[in-house]
RNA sequence: GGGAGAAUUCCCGAGCGGCCAAAGGGGGCAGACUGUAAAUCUGUUGUCACUGACUUCGGUGGUUCGAAUCCACCUUCUCCCA
């Protein structure tokens, strides 16, 4: 099975400028394609995640890949799938970001011998003149048309600044210019950058008269229709201090029935065949394939060590006793008149934010100490009784060992 | 530039001068049921020294025995006219 009929199965292609031409061009390792990324946060998410599979996959293909980082669409901000303006960002921010961004995709994708190559588009969007940039690029673009793309669609009742509306001019340029630096014909992106994209065929089309084309990956969606990669806290990160192995680990184990096959399907490399057969499965056998989509993304993300540690003191946690949760050390402060009750203890471990919410916990009965129920809010430990360790649990699925320092 | 209106807890959104820590929904958390799933049901959802106290309703002052509620100014946002 040859690349593109691969990514078609595995659900990734949400839209493409010419099918023909791009199956032509990406099966036979003739793509030059780029991908931008706006560095909007100091690490990269899930979401770019699918991206680097993708450029990975193409690249395996013989294909090569621009990793564009977006250090100067960044601060213009992209109006696409938002209702509302991004903050603006300072330059040192978005320097820091590039630079966080680089170090991550550098793990992704071999860079090495002129394999791929990485860009800022600072490097021409700041030097930029406008009077001169509206005279060779604004020409170019029909305001009417631009009014009629679905981005910018839902900011028309919300309000839309102008600062926000050249963003697919900027994006465009980018296009144009890495092709004539490098004889890039191809753009890669989320299916909301798909508008922005055909503006920059377009503009290629007419500056230089010659044929560029253009694909979006399927935004990955739960079965709510939900984006996902997103937490209640926030996105899920591939900076490891910032989401750790183990709650990366979690956050695919926990995925929907509905949706394990998806994920694995759109974000592993595992062979089709082998997602085939799991395709049958059903009821609590699916179990497994969460558990298999957890390891492998963990295992591409943060390695197959970190992989391994992370399956290990899942198991270990749900089914043993639960010697691998995280240490939260009580230090003697914390004990009065030589023991700690259970609420300073919830609370000291970080397991819930206040001893009102402790005390809550208890009552509902949603805490054991080493397997125990608590009921008893006064319930109190010595030192002596905690020993090398108790394991404390709130609810299912947050558990922490109680340590003396 | 002129006029009208809005700001309430994580979000949306009720809220008569005292009975308001503030209805209802969403979301979150916990329990039951399970498979670390979904659905469903139940409880809970400001903080603390927890049958009590304290701090919250954009900000600052004021009226009042008493203010989320009334007044003044400020800030921000939305709408209408130009």
């Amino acid at each position: 099975m040859q690349i593109y009929e691969e990514l078609k199965a595995r659900g990734l292609i949400a839209q493409v400028t010419d099918e023909e031409n791009v199956r032509e061009l990406v099966n036979n390792g003739k793509a030059i394609f780029y991908i931008g990324f706006d560095p909007t946060a100091d690490s990269l998410h899930v979401g770019h995640f699918m991206a680097l599979c993708l450029m990975k996959r193409l690249q395996m293909a013989g294909n090569k890949p621009i990793a564009l980082i977006g250090g100067g669409t960044a601060y213009v901000g992209d109006p696409s799938g938002r209702t509302d303006m991004r903050s603006m960002m300072t330059a040192e921010t978005i320097r820091h970001n590039a630079d966080c961004f680089k170090k991550q995709m550098e793990r992704f994708i071999d860079f090495s011998d002129g394999k791929a190559i990485m860009v800022n588009n600072a490097d021409w969007l700041l030097k930029l003149n406008y009077v001169e940039l509206l005279r060779e690029v604004g020409a170019c673009f029909s305001v009417n048309n631009m009014l009629r793309a679905e981005c910018y669609k839902q900011r028309m009742e919300k309000g839309l600044s102008f600062l926000e509306f050249n963003y697919m001019i900027m994006q465009s340029y980018d296009f144009l210019e890495l092709y004539k630096r490098y004889g890039c014909n191809f753009q890669f992106g989320g299916d909301d950058q798909w508008s922005n994209m055909l503006g920059g065929r377009e503009l290629i089309r007419r500056k230089l008269d010659k044929e560029a084309n253009a694909m979006t990956i399927t935004l990955l969606l739960n079965s709510e229709g939900k984006k996902m990669g997103k937490t209640v806290g926030g996105a899920v990160w591939l900076d490891p201090n910032k989401t750790p192995p183990y709650d990366f680990y979690q956050y695919w184990r926990n995925v929907a029935d509905a949706d394990v096959l998806k994920c694995i399907r759109m974000l592993t490399f595992l062979p089709l065949e082998e997602i085939d057969k799991m395709d049958k499965w059903e009821g609590s056998q699916l179990n497994t394939a969460k558990e298999i989509l957890a390891y492998e993304l963990t295992k591409l993300v943060h390695g197959e060590e970190e992989a391994n540690a992370a399956q290990a003191k899942a198991k270990s946690l749900f089914s043993a006793g639960g010697s691998d949760a995280p240490e939260a050390p009580l230090s003697p402060e914390d004990f009065r008149d030589g023991q700690v009750d259970i609420l300073t203890m919830l609370v000291k471990s970080g397991l819930v934010p206040s001893r009102s919410e402790a005390r809550r916990a208890v009552e509902q009965g949603g805490v054991t100490v080493d397997g125990e129920k608590i009921a008893d809010l006064r319930a109190a430990w010595t030192a002596e009784q905690i020993g090398d360790g108790l394991l404390l649990k709130r609810g299912k699925k947050s558990f922490k060992k109680i340590v003396v320092k």
